[in-house]
DNA sequence: ATAATACTCGAACACCTGTTCAGTTGTCAA
DNA sequence: TTGACAACTGAACAGGTGTTCGAGTATTAT
C-alpha cells in the first residue's frame, strides 16, 4: 500500500508545539501540563485532539503517558538524563595516614561535603549503595595515576578480585596506597596504574589491609596549583 | 504560653513515613501520589488527615504543594540535586591524531556517545555551553596523568591562560598532547601534569595549536585492562 | 466523482482528587 | 473536672481530568 504524504512528514507542527509546552510548562510548574492546559495553549479546542496528538507522541517515543492519571506524561526524549547520586567526601587520603571509612554503622550524611555523580557514568550497578569518596592530599598517588586534589570515589570492600583497584592500607611502609589487586600463588602483587613504576608484592604471611574498591576517578582540571 | 511536648517533637513518625511513601512512589511511578493513595499506604483513614500532615511538611519546608493540581507536590529536601550537563564524546584522542573539535558551525547532537556530567562539578561557569568530551586511548597521555580510557572534558579554545591545561598538537612530533600551559618570555612552556616528566619548550616562532582547555577528567576504574 | 484516510470538533461520562466541615477522641494544663 | 488543643474520622462537595463516541471537514489516492 501507498504511504501517505501531507504535512505530516515525520513530526508535525503541532506535535512540535505541545512537545515545547510541555517542557516549558514541567519548568515552569514542575509538574507536567493536564491535556485541556495544552489544548488552550495550543488553540486546540477540543480534549480528544490533544489525546489523539499525545498518543502520537507517545507512540513515536517522545512521550511516556500514565492514562488515567493526571498529568501523567513526561517527556523521554529532552529528557534522558539519568539520576544523579550523591556521594559524601568523608576527608581526604594522604600518605602516613590511615583512609577514613565509613563506620560501621550506616553512617548519615554527617561528611563535610559531597560530590554529585550521575550514574550513567557508574560502571556496574553501584548504584551508590555506600559509595564514598576521598580526597587526594599530597603526590604520594602518582603512581597510581592519580594527582594532589583528585577525588576517589570508592566502595568499601575487605577483599577484591583480580584487577580490581583497591585503596590499601601497608603496614610497614606506614600509608595508604592505591594500586591494581591481584592474587598470586605466593601472595599478593599490587600494581600501580602507571607502568612506569614497579609492582608492589606482599607475602601471604602478611596481613593485607583492603579498605575499599575504587569505582572512579574525578579530576577537576582548575587551575595549576 | 507553655509549649506543649506531646509525642510530636519535631517530626513524628507518620511525617517520616509519608515523605519515604512519596519518595518512592516517585521513584517507581516517575510521578507523585495522590493525597489518597498516601492515605491507604499509611493507614490513614481520612484523606483530611493526610491534608492535615501534609500541611506540616510544607510549613516545615520538607515538601513544596501546587494546591487544586493533582499530585502537585514534591520532595524539597532530597532532591537539591543540582542540574546535570549532557556532554556529548566527539571521539577519541591519541598521539599520532588531530583530535575532532566541534564543528565551527554549531553541531548538533550527533555524537556517537555522551557523558553526564553534574554541574556542581564543573569549576567555573562553564555551564556547559559547548563542552565536549574525548575518550583517550593510548598510554601517550600517561604524562599528563592521565591513563588509557580516560575521558576528557573539554572546552573550546585557540588561547590560554598561564595554568590552563589545554590539549595542543605538536606539530614536530606530529601529536596530541594534554599539558600545562605557560607563557613565556622566548616561547611557551608546555608542562605535563606528572612532575617527574619534564616540560616541552616551544619558540615563539613555532605556531601553536591549541584546541582546548581541559576542564574535567573523569576515569571510570572498571577492570585493569 | 468516490472512497479512504487524516484530522477536528463538541459534548457527555465517569472517575479522580483536593477541599471542607461537623464531629470524635485523647492528652495535657489549670 | 474543665477547657484547650492536637490528632483524627467520615462524609460530602465541587471541580479537575482522562476517556469515549458520534459526527463533521479536509486532503489525497484511485
Amino acid at each position: 500500500m501507498m504511504m501517505m504524504v501531507r504535512k505530516s512528514k515525520g513530526l508535525g507542527e503541532r506535535h512540535q508545539k505541545i512537545l515545547d509546552f510541555i517542557a516549558s510548562y514541567q519548568r515552569e510548574h514542575k509538574h507536567p501540563p493536564s491535556i485541556r492546559e495544552i489544548g488552550e495553549y495550543c488553540d486546540i479546542s477540543s480534549t480528544s485532539v490533544v489525546n489523539y496528538y499525545l498518543d502520537q507522541l507517545e507512540k513515536a517515543g517522545l512521550l511516556e503517558r500514565d492514562r488515567k492519571i493526571s498529568r501523567g506524561m513526561r517527556l523521554v526524549g529532552n529528557t534522558p538524563l539519568g539520576d544523579m547520586l550523591r556521594v559524601p567526601v568523608l576527608g581526604v587520603i594522604q600518605a602516613g595516614e590511615p583512609i577514613p571509612v565509613p563506620a560501621s554503622d550506616f553512617s548519615l550524611f554527617d561528611a563535610d561535603e559531597s560530590v554529585e555523580v550521575a550514574t550513567s557514568l557508574m560502571p556496574a550497578k553501584e548504584k551508590g549503595k555506600d559509595l564514598f569518596a576521598l580526597q587526594v592530599q599530597g603526590d604520594s598517588m602518582i603512581d597510581a595515576m592519580i594527582n594532589d586534589g583528585d577525588i576517589v570515589i570508592l566502595k568499601p570492600a575487605q577483599d577484591a578480585r583480580n584487577g580490581d583497584m583497591v585503596a590499601v592500607w601497608l603496614n610497614d611502609k606506614n600509608e595508604t596506597t592505591l594500586k591494581y589487586y591481584f592474587k598470586e600463588k605466593d601472595g599478593y602483587r599490587l600494581q600501580p596504574a602507571n607502568p612506569q613504576f614497579k609492582p608492589i608484592m606482599i607475602k601471604k604471611t602478611e596481613p593485607l589491609e583492603i579498605k575499599g574498591k575504587v569505582v572512579m576517578v574525578i579530576r577537576k582540571v582548575d587551575r595549576y596549583n
